[in-house]
DNA sequence: CTGAAAGCGCTAACAC
DNA sequence: GTGTTAGCGCTTTCAG
């Protein structure tokens, strides 16, 4: 098929390509007659207005960039998914950049953000954010940030309050006479696991206790089984807590093989529940976190900041909540 | 920022924009001493080329659309990690467009994808084509299908052989005489379960026994758990063989729970092994589908479609590898 | 209500 | 080697 432009369009329904134009956009008033004309024409010649001149005209590409880094893409399914249903209900579409560590360079991926004028870019923070995307604020292109508590004249941000999460479960077991509690690093989210710690921290010290049981992980380990094998050894906890799914169901199985009683001798929490988590027997007691809706309510937010609505909150907290199952007592 | 454009940097080097241009794209011989010159001015005004005027004036936009269906995205992280991290190397950027059954309308995203004017577009296909995306074809749009065996002038195709992988499997069994094998119907993929039931029948049939053992889901079936909880209760195989890892566990409990060994009285197989399948206990035997070359094949064979270099294989299969684990016997 | 024309930022002949 | 110019397909004043 012979590719088809507007002027084709003008030709065959004796109008301006202008006119072709009004009709399209639903701009203008355009007499009812001639615009059945117009569509007529457009339908039998199968036209598609050609977004990227558009883009050009307009300086507006109704696009957005979302860049998440390869390493957590394959639990943000359902964060994906929220995010485009609501891109699509507004009519943007969306670049899609992933971030592998030590292949791609975040700053050419900026970089390609900012030629493809998206207007805007939502990102998915695992850790704190590389001086790059200031990049983004120079060129006026705003941002969402999944993930970090942050926010300025052109970004915004939606997370959800992990450290609040662990400093209420943490106080709860305080409260009992539990102080043994260990909290797993989580090196696919940095920024989580700092949170998580804090919030402990912050509970052990109202409760006039240092915090002690964060339990790191060398970077380099590449199973979280084999590692805890190796760390439950010698090491045991009354409670402890993990982040990802497939990280409470490694420590589950090795205390398990221990010989330890779950939850009898030890507690077991998931930070992010997940079908995983309650597809194992036992149960893990787990946060449910909305995925979806994080990546929708982030979306949703950048239309506000695109059309220049009024954001009342540039800092968005979603709730987390507590599902506790069969790997906690009570 | 103020946008800067190709003009000014032209002005500011005193050159005109087609040196400019020439600098960029590195096409025809320029002065080195200009080429300094223009490089000095580029990077002093911070210029971006504009990645829309160039795509509107080579009416190509190294831009490939990537449709995925909402329901398979949570567990196509990998493919995608694959086929971005290829589409980095080639430097194409690619839009993400996923539908959600019975919300997006497959026809309105063709219609995206054709006005976005990309080169290509690389769908994953759950179930049979629907008629719409013949359009592509219409307006020469080279496709990839990922997950069926298809092909045409415009479209190439990546799978994996489930048919086989059944049939072989299926095979090894009725060799032992052992021809109680269920197979778990997945709505997530009809494709997959259409040619995981030809692979049961073909097998069955060369050993001249008809194959019944294929278990229908009412497509309103909130969650495997519940149906096989029933469905359990009173029918029975030797061998079990599921389609996603969460059917695959919940196969799993639900046996156990009725007092059902695995793998003494029953076997389980599923066809697509994840971290997840291998977390579990007893570990599950699966399939190991490639799933990140499934991507960067992909995306390769994409790049070589838009640069008409030669395709040797327009339907390309890659390899699966069983990996025995627990639930299987011997 | 409709048409003419300028311009969005860049590429690619075509001259010199 | 480098500059000039005509598009790429569309939107949007500005006239009429």
């Amino acid at each position: 098929m012979k590719k088809v432009t507007i002027y084709e369009v003008a030709r065959e329904s004796n109008v301006s390509l202008a006119t072709v134009s009004r009709v399209i956009n639903g701009s203008t008033a355009v007499k009812e007659d001639t615009k059945q004309r117009v569509e007529e024409a457009i339908n039998r010649l199968g036209y598609r207005p050609n977004a990227i001149a558009q883009g050009l005209a307009l300086s507006r590409t109704t696009t957005i960039g979302l860049i998440i880094p390869a390493n957590s893409i394959t639990f943000s399914g359902r964060l994906i998914n929220g995010l485009c249903d609501v891109a699509k209900i507004y009519e943007y579409s969306v670049y899609l950049h992933t971030i592998t560590e030590g292949v791609t360079d975040i700053k050419e991926i900026i970089d390609e953000v900012i030629k493809s004028r998206v207007d805007g870019v939502i990102i998915y923070a695992d850790k704190k954010l590389d001086d790059s995307v200031k990049l983004l604020e120079e060129y006026n292109i705003p941002m969402i940030v999944i993930g970090d508590k942050i926010s300025s004249d052109s970004i915004c941000s939606v997370y959800v309050d992990y450290e609040k999460a662990v400093y209420e479960l943490c106080n709860e077991y305080l409260d009992k006479g539990i102080d043994d509690i260990g909290i797993l690093q989580d090196h696919r989210n940095d920024n989580r696991s700092i949170q998580m710690r804090k919030g402990a921290e912050k509970a052990f010290k109202e409760h006039k206790k240092e915090y002690t049981g964060y339990v790191e992980v060398a970077k380099d380990n590449r199973s979280t089984y084999k590692f805890l094998k190796s760390y439950f050894k010698n090491h045991s906890h009354k409670v402890f807590i993990a982040d990802r799914d497939s990280q409470a169901m490694a420590a589950l199985n090795v205390v398990t093989e221990y010989g330890v009683k779950v939850p009898e001798d030890m507690e077991l929490v998931c930070m992010n529940e997940s079908k995983y988590t309650s597809s194992v027997r036992p149960e893990i007691s787990s946060f449910v976190v909305p995925s979806y809706d994080i990546g929708a309510v982030s979306m949703r937010l950048m239309t506000k900041m695109l059309k220049n609505e009024d954001v009342e909150e540039k800092e968005k907290c979603l709730d987390i909540l507590y599902q506790p199952r069969s790997t906690t007592k009570e």
